[in-house]
DNA sequence: CGTTGGCCCTGATCGC
DNA sequence: TGCGATCAGGGCCAAC
């Protein structure tokens, strides 16, 4: 359910809120959830019981908490909300229907805190894996260690405790203009900036084959339109594949497709570099904008860590718009179904060609 | 190898 | 009111 915007809404709420809480104790309510984690329930409880959360990050869909230090490997908490996933932020009293996993947290100068991981239809998970050196050697993702591996105390100076979303959409909608530069730091000094607790360039094992999201400072344009050019499949099967390009899912792809006028279907390989181009700066833009609104939410199924739903639905153009008219064209959207999912295009404007 | 279809799951909603 | 069918925003893996 959640893509990029959502996640990002959830990463920025939640960053105050874990960043130096300690773990007072772990409810497994639902083992299924845990489908990700390397042990059994029991393995997952002890471990998180007492560790510190450092920090969260996101890399497209995926995110994570760094944990303090047990033992010589880096490990992080990895959370993915699948479709239906929700990460709660209450007080110690809240209970919330579909709660799967529940973290009970102390929290330095908020005191104590409750993360509920709801779940409605298990495909989201929980984890604990271990945190390795990026390939290229930048920030695993966003939130972490700010741009490039800059050192935590340098980053962090603007996310401190209490900055809240008002910080994370900020920057990451000035992202784009930053250049990724620099060479690539050695693996020895990522897992040493790790085990300083700055876990600049580092991602947990699971992330690892997970392509930068379109906002990462660090994503390389020339070789996503190279990638995509090597492909032989459809424009918005690339899309959703989340080793090409990640955090966007079926809405982002519906509306970025939309924009640049490109049927879903499109082949890859007969993609103009221009029209590449053209689909690169609106999924951009449509990821900024949906961030700005907070998101999109149809129902309760997503929500901020507060409960409060985005306003991006009243912004969508394609995505659930079948039997509207087209707001570039007049005519309608029709729905179509694809990879077992909805695609919602307009025919006049997004042909095959 | 890259690509693709099938499958994992539950609960809300809708139509009969 | 009851009940079965349908639908949902994602990712993984086996099979080509």
């Amino acid at each position: 359910m959640p893509e990029l915007p959502e996640v990002e809404v959830v990463r920025a709420g939640l960053a105050p809120a874990v960043r130096g809480a300690r773990v007072a104790s772990v409810t497994v309510f639902d083992a299924r959830s845990l489908r990700r984690h390397p042990g059994p329930s029991e393995d997952f409880v002890e471990r998180m019981t007492g560790r510190t959360l450092q920090s969260a990050v996101r890399r497209g869909k995926f995110l994570w908490f760094p944990l303090s230090l047990r033992g010589p490997e880096p490990e992080a908490l990895v959370a993915h909300l699948g479709m239906s996933g929700q990460v709660l932020l209450r007080d110690r009293q809240a209970d919330d229907a579909l709660t799967r996993i529940r973290l009970d947290l102390d929290h330095p100068e908020l005191g104590p805190l409750r993360l509920n991981f709801v779940d409605q239809r298990i495909f989201g998970s929980m984890a604990i894996d271990a945190l390795l050196p990026t390939a290229d050697g930048f920030s695993g993702g966003f939130g972490g260690a700010g741009l490039l591996g800059a050192p935590a105390a340098v980053a962090g100076a603007g996310a401190g405790a209490g900055a809240v979303a008002g910080a994370g959409t900020e920057a990451i909608a000035g992202a784009g203009e930053a250049e990724a530069t620099g060479e690539a730091e050695g693996a020895a000094e990522a897992l040493a900036a790790a085990a300083d607790n700055t876990f600049a360039a580092v991602i947990p094992s699971q992330v690892a084959h997970i392509a930068r999201d379109p906002l990462d400072p660090a994503f390389d344009d020339a070789l996503f339109f190279r990638r995509l050019a090597a492909r032989k499949t459809g424009i918005k099967r690339a899309l959703l594949d989340q080793t090409l390009i990640s955090g966007i899912g079926n809405i982002y792809a519906d509306e970025a497709l939309w924009a640049a006028r490109l049927h879903y279907d499109q082949s890859t390989a007969g993609l103009s570099r221009p029209r590449a181009r053209l689909l690169l700066a609106e999924i951009r833009s449509v990821l900024r904008r949906a961030l700005g609104e907070g998101g999109t939410s149809f129902d309760a199924q997503y929500v901020n860590v507060n409960g409060a739903s985005g306003y991006f639905s009243h912004s969508l153009n394609a995505y659930g718009q079948h039997g509207n008219a087209c707001p570039r064209c007049g005519r309608a959207i029709v729905r179509e179904r694809f990879m077992n999912r909805g695609s919602h295009f307009c025919v006049f404007c997004q042909r095959l060609r």
